[in-house]
DNA sequence: GTACGGCTTGACGCCGACGTCAAGGCAACA
DNA sequence: TGTTGCCTTGACGTCGGCGTCAAGCCGTAC
């Protein structure tokens, strides 16, 4: 098949699988005229690659994979250097969640904090005598 | 202060300082020589943008933040537009953290099930009589 | 005077994964 | 024969948040 079909059958575009060849992820059979051709087990090979693009993997983390199904292996995870990589990805996986928690903690604190601060100069602000009002409070002005 | 001190106190760089210039969020006062100058609330405001960058705030995202003090209010989230961010930026921290733990989940599965191949495989290989190796298994060949 | 550090503006570089445009070749169909 | 659609290579654009370099000015110390 050609560029734009196997583009198409794996959801992709044909300047992604230009991309693909040009760092060496994907090599495929010139015809007669200069046109790309690639077989289904090149499908397989893209379909590879877009799962682990889609769990956020980058191109050069794929690469392992690549090789392994190009070896002849019957899946792009059955040599060691894959997994490997499924390991390392696991302990950022873990790394940038747990951060990402952290951060979430912290911002929900600072929404708790000012919501409370806000909340605080309303009430001083409903009081005869309190504090004259400094912000806009509560909703939107106009 | 000029900016090389305030990049200092500030733990970043002049370059820092001049392109939030130019992006609008942090306005400079000129001496008579043409220095930028800067006071105290200058730092204050920097130090709100770097907060909120350490938290994964885009620049874009600071700018309720600095409007808030620029207009004289005590917290850069003393403003409704700042609650707003924070409640935004907590939804997509929620929304983010839980398709990585969903990837995370899928890339154990597969390490395990690999592995299990793997390890199958390998049994097989110490059976007598068993399918030939194919994949190099274990540890590392050379 | 001159050496040095800090300041100025302007402009290009970087990263990853492509998007998009240009100019042209190839094949099939009306 | 011309139109249409797919293909080719090449090259520049995108995005954010700066880094880095160039050329030159300002002020102070020696």
């Amino acid at each position: 098949m050609r560029i734009g079909e196997l583009a198409a059958r794996a959801g992709t575009t044909t300047r992604t699988l230009r991309y693909y060849e040009s760092r060496g992820l994907l090599a495929a059979r010139r015809n007669h005229n200069g046109y790309r051709t690639y077989d289904e087990d090149d499908l397989k090979l893209l379909r590879q690659i877009r799962t682990l693009q889609d769990f956020g993997f980058d191109l050069e983390e794929t690469r392992p994979f690549v090789e392994c199904l190009r070896a002849g292996h019957p899946e792009g995870d059955s040599c060691p250097a894959s997994l490997a990589v499924y390991r390392r990805k696991l302990s950022e996986l873990d790394e940038l969640i747990g951060e990402l928690q952290a951060v979430r903690a912290q911002v929900g604190e600072q929404l708790v904090r000012a919501e409370r601060a806000r909340d605080e100069l309303a009430a001083d602000a409903t009081v005869p005598g309190g504090p004259d009002p400094v912000c806009e409070l509560g909703g939107r002005t106009r």
